[in-house]
RNA sequence: GCGCCAGUAGCUCAGCUGGAUAGAGCAAAGCACUUCUAAUGCUUAGGUCGGGGGUUCGAAUCCCUCCUGGCGUACCA
């Protein structure tokens, strides 16, 4: 990465001097300033220094100046500083041309990063399989997708999991009430039961249940019988609109198959009481969260002796960490928030390291169709699902949309300004300057043995340079989208991209008469495909050949 | 009451591990298609970063406080 290598030609040439030897160079920050006139990298090093080595800001960044002057070899252009005590470094055009030269080499590999294949599980959507995904559910499903592509692309060996509630009361529920929608089938009385499922999908459901044997033997089923049934055609359902999304999980963790049919529960539960931190209240059993920083302690087990789903919860989180992974993340909706503080308490408990649990929080997003606000129908009570979604607008449209904010921030997506055709429409604008660019490559394409005697050093346009520089700070964006987990970090940049793109594309010509100039124009757009490909890809989103 | 997230241009949002003159898109006003894709480009205008204190060389960013909005606050899951 280009900004490795300038913090460690300034390391280098800083170590000259014993002075600056003992110097916590992890301080040591670049950052790209907005101003051009300061360079095209500044660093702060100086003044967060100054104190310790009783110098004031601006002599330190003198001092600095003329050791990194006297050890460079003119891969700067040029360092200078300016008052309070910032070092700006200019890099050479050259060096930027050596550097592109490598973008179309790395091919699909360009803006990987390395984090040793440290595991990572990633659990995201867990929706409960008693109904159909849900627009509530598609800002977390298409974050958690994008997290996990950014995290295995910077290096990290990741497992997608998704947790399936097939346990407990809403089951029962679930099973109850599709016995009532066979009844209904049939032809005969049907009452769907108190706080049961009352959607139209349960009659889907009904149906294809009727086809798999004779109705006489299915009513002679027990509930168990109804619900394993639900569950496993629903699941299935869920599957299918996640392949939509193009999300695809490696592990499905059944609730009932890994918590309930094993000994799990118990055998947390003495893990609780041989850490001092269960009692009894009340005829329930609760957990001294309390004592590991939560507010309040809970109750792990009801007086009917049934587990909570707080208990079970526990049961899952410990076995994450015991199957061995460095880094554990949680993609939660905001409205669990509450839930961290005891579920962390609880980890600490059982002593969990709790430095390789991570939560994000993704907050609601709000959806306006011709100006109402779609999130819930309010008439009929039910919820849009993502089936419907999808008929409407394609996947691309929808997985951007819901990457490209901040997912601690809610927001309000507005689905009509948004379809085809519309100013409002990034999407649309980033996988157009992809098309173009291929459109050109289409006409004229190099080959790898062109590809090496390429003359960079003819790509001297303002433009250019800026293009330049965006494609090589493309590997510092995936870093800092995986540091934070943050997928709108690679929304924004490629729209940034974009924008450039498009500008040089109305204002310079690729294929013309000049052909060394015209080959290195077309290198310097390959460069620029494979960022688009290979960043839209982190979201989950195509790129089309032409539009 | 308590907890979490948010409040930045008319709208939707970036910027928040403190940095230099606060950004983008849309909307508004004007301009550019004999051209490798006009789903584009160029120009203009638009701000007391919710209010008030504090910390320091420097605060949209950190701390305190108040106001506003969203979401939570079960022996439900």
């Amino acid at each position: 990465m280009l900004t490795d290598k300038i913090t460690e030609k300034i390391k280098n040439s800083l170590l000259n001097d014993p002075r600056f030897a003992d110097l916590d160079f992890s301080n040591l920050l670049l950052s790209i300033p907005r101003n051009p006139d300061h360079g095209d990298f500044s660093t702060n090093f100086a003044m967060i220094n100054s104190s310790r080595l009783k110098s004031k800001p601006i002599d330190l960044a003198q001092e600095m100046l003329n050791l990194l002057k006297k050890s460079d070899d003119s891969f700067f252009q040029d360092i200078s500083i300016e008052k309070p005590g910032f070092i700006n470094f200019v890099i050479s055009n050259k060096i930027y041309q050596r550097y592109l030269a490598d973008v179309v080499l790395q091919g699909v590999d360009y803006g990987s990063g390395i984090h040793n294949n440290k595991k990572v599980l990633i659990e995201f959507v867990s929706a409960n399989p008693t109904g159909l995904l849900h627009l509530g559910h598609l800002r977390n499903a298409a974050v958690g997708d994008s997290i996990a592509r950014i995290l295995k692309f910077s290096g990290y060996d990741v497992v997608k999991e998704y947790y399936v509630n097939d346990y407990g009361n809403q089951v029962r529920l679930l099973g109850e009430s599709l016995k009532e929608r066979v009844l209904e089938k049939l032809k005969l009385d049907f009452n769907i039961p108190e706080g049961g499922y009352k959607g139209d999908y349960l009659i889907d459901v009904a149906e294809t249940l009727l086809l798999t044997k004779d109705s006489r033997s299915i009513l002679k089923e027990e509930t168990a019988f109804f619900s394993n049934f639900a569950i496993s055609c629903l699941t299935k359902e869920i599957e299918k609109d996640l392949e939509d999304l193009d999300i695809n999980f490696d592990s499905w963790y059944s609730e009932k198959e890994k918590i309930h049919d094993s000994d799990s529960v118990i055998n947390i539960k003495k893990l609780i009481m041989s850490a001092n931190g269960l009692y009894k209240k009340e005829k329930a059993e609760w957990i001294k969260t309390s004592e590991y920083g939560d507010n309040d302690d809970w109750v792990i087990t009801k007086s009917d002796d049934s587990s909570t789903y707080f208990m079970n919860d526990i049961a899952y989180h410990h076995d994450k960490f015991l199957r061995g992974f460095d880094k554990i993340v949680n993609v939660w909706g905001a409205d669990h928030h509450s839930h961290i503080s005891r579920l962390k308490a609880s980890m600490k408990l059982l002593s969990n390291d709790l430095s390789k649990l991570d939560f994000v929080l993704i907050q609601f997003v709000r959806l306006i169709k011709d100006g109402q606000d779609v999130s819930m129908s309010k008439r009929s009570g039910t919820y849009t699902t993502i089936k419907d979604m999808l008929n409407e607008f394609n996947k691309d449209l929808v997985r951007f949309m819901m990457v490209s904010r901040s997912s601690d921030s809610h927001f309000d997506f507005d689905l009509d300004k948004c379809r085809e055709g519309s100013d409002d429409n990034p999407i649309f604008y980033i996988q157009y300057a992809s098309a173009r660019i291929n459109s050109i490559l289409n006409k004229h394409d190099l080959n790898k043995d062109d590809t090496k005697s390429v003359d960079l050093s003819l790509l001297t346009e303002e433009k250019e340079i800026k293009l330049i520089k965006k494609i090589l700070s493309f590997p510092d964006t995936v870093e800092e989208a995986s540091g934070t987990m943050s997928p709108h970090k690679i929304a924004f940049y490629l729209q940034e991209l974009a924008a450039i793109f498009h500008s040089y594309y109305k204002s310079t010509k690729v294929l013309i008469e000049n052909d060394e100039l015209s080959k290195a124009r077309i290198l310097l757009l390959s460069s620029i495909k494979i960022v688009f490909v290979n960043g839209l890809n982190l979201l989950g989103v195509s790129s089309p050949e032409r539009m």
